[in-house]
DNA sequence: GCCCAGGAGTGCA
DNA sequence: TGCACTCATGGG
């Protein structure tokens, strides 16, 4: 067992997770079991000290980011001179970007469409269930996120039987077409071409491209723009605009590299009503 | 019964 | 290109 330890100031694993970007966590003895892929880990903070103990810990060091400085990119969010963002980012300093898995990203994200977060995790906890293989980490069973070949042959029925609705067909196509062209050669587009390519997926449009090139190809310049963003946009921007793909370019010019950290700290700031 | 959820595909002007 | 309509499902 391998251990990680982090100052909690800018590493808190509530806000981490609780925030949107991933949907493979459970509460579990004083913190949380987080999932990624076929791994596990146990992270949990005692207010002065984040802990990560698992196994592979090159992986978990990379998965929470802790290469980053985030000291600066909290400094960057308050200097935009915005109340909303400059307290989400104030409260909620330990909110870090996850590095999460291409595939797994896709196929979450998909399934968010015109969903809610607590949905999402059980028809995801179910699909993992159905089609991913059984692990064990301290004592807690777990299964890993199933392989586009396991998608691809568990047909549309077995989607629609873990309540993922009308979106049965989006996956069935994306992970059949995922199982025969591999994502390899998404990895060398630049961000835009990367989510122009994403959105010829069935399922994807614009906002879920944004996603999975946030939280899976680590592409920090993309700015979701989803319900909350718009309303965001709206009152504490004052701005007038409707189209979602102009607000996006409007935010984008705005925070340029910064773009996904700033909409995660907007994001969750106007969800916890900060 | 209604409305909403980290929206997107389709058809038609 | 723009825009209305529709798409399962569960919770409030």
């Amino acid at each position: 067992m391998e251990k990680i330890e982090y100052g909690a100031e800018f590493f808190n694993p509530l806000h981490t997770l609780d925030c949107g970007q991933i949907f493979r966590f459970t509460p579990f003895k004083d913190g949380f079991m987080v999932i990624s892929g076929e791994k596990a880990c146990y992270l949990h903070s005692d207010g002065k000290k984040t802990v990560v103990e698992c196994d592979d810990g090159d992986y978990f060091y990379n998965f929470f980011d802790l290469e980053r400085d985030y000291s600066a990119i909290v400094e960057k969010a308050k200097s935009y001179g915005v109340p909303l963002l400059s307290r989400s980012a104030e409260k909620c300093a330990g909110l870090r970007l996850l590095n999460q898995r291409k595939e797994e990203m896709i196929f979450s994200f998909i399934i968010s469409q015109n969903n809610n977060i607590p949905r999402i995790k059980g028809i995801i906890s179910r699909i993992c269930a159905g089609l991913g293989e059984k692990r064990e980490f301290m004592g807690m069973e777990y299964f890993a996120f199933p392989s586009a070949a396991a998608l691809a042959n568990a047909g549309a029925e077995f989607f629609k039987n873990a309540g993922c609705g009308y979106r049965d067909i989006f996956l069935d196509e994306t992970a059949k077409r995922i199982a025969a062209e591999g994502i390899e050669k998404l990895e060398k587009l630049d961000t835009y071409a990367l989510k122009k390519e994403l959105m010829t997926y069935k399922g994807i449009g614009a906002k879920v491209a944004d996603c999975i090139s946030l939280f899976g190809f680590s592409r920090r310049d993309s700015f979701p723009v989803d319900v909350w963003i718009e309303k965001i946009y709206k009152e504490d921007f004052g701005g007038k605009l409707t189209d979602r793909n102009k607000i996006c370019d409007y935010f984008c010019g705005l925070f340029k590299e910064n773009s996904g950290y700033m909409q995660q700290y907007l994001f969750y700031g106007k969800r916890q009503n900060l």
